[in-house]
DNA sequence: AACGAGGAATCGT
DNA sequence: ACGATTCCTCGTT
């Protein structure tokens, strides 16, 4: 086995950015669940062929109270076996980043796809509670009230490869990427994402682990944009917005666009924001905003800051996740009926399984399962729709058809994995079995599931009126019966 | 070989 | 009790 390296990820997070970009990073409560399961994130040790990298916490701050509900009673094994000691090794196997065979798997991607989960993540329910606690410090619960402008210890920050420092470690190499340093550079961020643009452009930690090059302009350019590397995460993080989102709109009476708002629905959502991220009331709030919501989508930053400087990025931010996750719904809509042009309006490839890019590692794979019992439409709480009852936590004993719903909501992220064939008929098609099967098995704490057993499940939706098989029967195509579906 | 169908026992909650 | 899991045999693609 080649020489490991390791790379640390240190992170002494007291302070807490208030740009638009952190706010995708901090935002309240970014379902956790969307993260990998098995792996408490900033604890995992990645071992793959060289260059070996190693993720380990290195938090060294106060506890905080963390809610044990959240922690699995049995997480799987090779988690729990060593979340004590603060990380977790992954021996490397012939498809480092995976479990699961996945022959075009790309540790490349997955590592660097670890990384951004750190950064996109925020304190919620994880796996174990180390894995809570670390990123709690990571990822400080009180949204933004802190000092942004609170120098980091750390004042080395001209250039964001010296916050990638490779050390040689007895036989291994190790390459502490200093999350203060990072972090700072978050801090930094002017209006203009300075920052932010040059830490991201700065290749230094790609070239170094050998990744992919990053399309900067996907992730600032919005979600038009957005593709390659950062799809999953953006999907990942748009699925917590929606779900987010969707219980506001339930609650406020307004709609997911906004730019369909009033200027009185304007004014609920800045209420609602502002109390969300427990900023300060803000008092002449009419004054201040008399936009409607389609003039106040059009506000800058800077205007948003100028009237309200307290809070005005944070809401800018807020906004602006709100836009994409409404536009990514629509563009989720549009896929259902004409994938094709879907995928011109997004720039979005569909995967391809001959193609090496896109295929799912470990990171990827365990990002998928979604969410919790909030697939739209399920009947169990038909009445009521979604209005919000058992939210997170519940996913524990969530029924195999809502589990499978949910990969189909994300086909961005399972596209290659199940996909809808008729969604309109509720017509899918399990594409890789195995894949779908594991994830499956993951998020039931089941690991010897394996499609055979999925199949067998499925198949006692057929007497259940849950599902059914499709009129011309094609292998691994099933449709879902009316009340289950829409 | 992988999938499909369904019986039967068992498990977990 | 119920849904899911596990194991099984046999048939089909």
């Amino acid at each position: 086995m080649p020489h490991s390296c390791s790379t640390q990820f240190k992170l002494a997070a007291e302070q807490f950015p208030t740009d638009s970009y952190a706010a995708y990073a901090y935002a309240d409560n970014f379902d956790l669940s969307l993260l990998p399961e098995d792996s408490g994130i900033p604890t995992t040790v990645y071992q793959y062929n060289a260059p070996q990298i190693k993720i380990e916490s290195a938090w060294e701050i106060q506890e905080q109270p963390v809610s044990a509900s959240y922690a699995p009673a049995n997480p799987c094994s090779s988690a729990s076996s060593s979340a004590s000691s603060g990380h977790q090794l992954i021996p490397p196997p012939a498809y480092p980043h995976s479990a699961y065979p996945s022959p075009q798997s790309s540790p490349q991607q997955s590592e660097f796809a670890s990384f951004k989960y750190d950064c996109l993540s925020s304190p919620c329910p994880s796996l174990d509670a180390s894995s809570i606690k670390q990123e709690l410090h990571i990822l400080p619960p009180s949204p933004p009230e802190s000092n942004c402008e609170t120098p980091s210890p750390r004042s080395d920050t001209s250039s964001s490869s010296s916050s990638i420092k490779a050390e040689p470690l007895d036989a291994e190499l190790e390459s502490y990427i200093d999350l203060n340093t990072l972090q700072q550079q978050l801090l930094d961020i002017k209006p203009n994402h300075q920052a932010l643009r040059e830490c991201l452009e700065d290749t230094t930690f790609q070239r170094k682990h050998n990744l992919k090059p990053l399309a900067l302009e996907s992730f600032i350019g919005g979600l038009a944009e957005v593709r390659g590397d950062f799809e999953p995460v953006i999907s990942l993080a748009l699925e917590h917005a929606k779900r987010e989102a969707d219980a506001i709109c339930a609650k406020l009476q307004i709609s997911q666009d906004p730019n369909a708002w009033t200027a009185a629905q304007v004014h609920a959502w800045l209420r609602s924001t502002l109390a969300q991220f427990k900023l300060p009331p803000v008092d002449n709030l009419e004054l201040q905003f008399s936009e409607d919501g389609a003039a106040l989508a059009l506000l800058s930053e800077e205007e948003f800051q100028r009237r309200l400087p307290e809070s005005g990025s944070t809401l800018h931010a807020q906004l602006e996740i709100w836009k994409m996750a409404y536009a990514d719904q629509l563009g989720n809509e549009m896929e259902a009926t004409a994938p094709a042009a879907n995928d011109m309006l997004w720039g979005y490839q569909a995967p391809n399984v001959e193609q090496d890019e896109s295929e799912d590692d470990e990171d990827m794979e365990s990002a998928v399962p979604l969410a919790t019992a909030t697939a739209p439409g399920t009947p169990n709480s038909a009445p009521a729709k979604r209005s919000g009852g058992a939210r997170n936590g519940g996913s524990s004993h969530i029924h195999l058809w809502q589990f499978l719903k949910e990969l189909l909501a994300a086909p961005q992220v399972n596209g290659t994995a199940i996909r809808w064939i008729d969604r309109s008929k509720g017509i899918f098609k399990i594409e890789d079995s195995v894949r779908v099967a594991k994830l499956w098995g993951r998020r039931k704490n089941r690991p010897a599931m394996n499609y055979d057993k999925l199949s067998r499940s499925i198949r006692q939706y057929y007497k259940k009126g849950i599902m059914k098989k499709t009129e011309r029967s094609q292998r691994l195509v099933y449709q879902f019966c009316q009340p289950y579906h829409q």
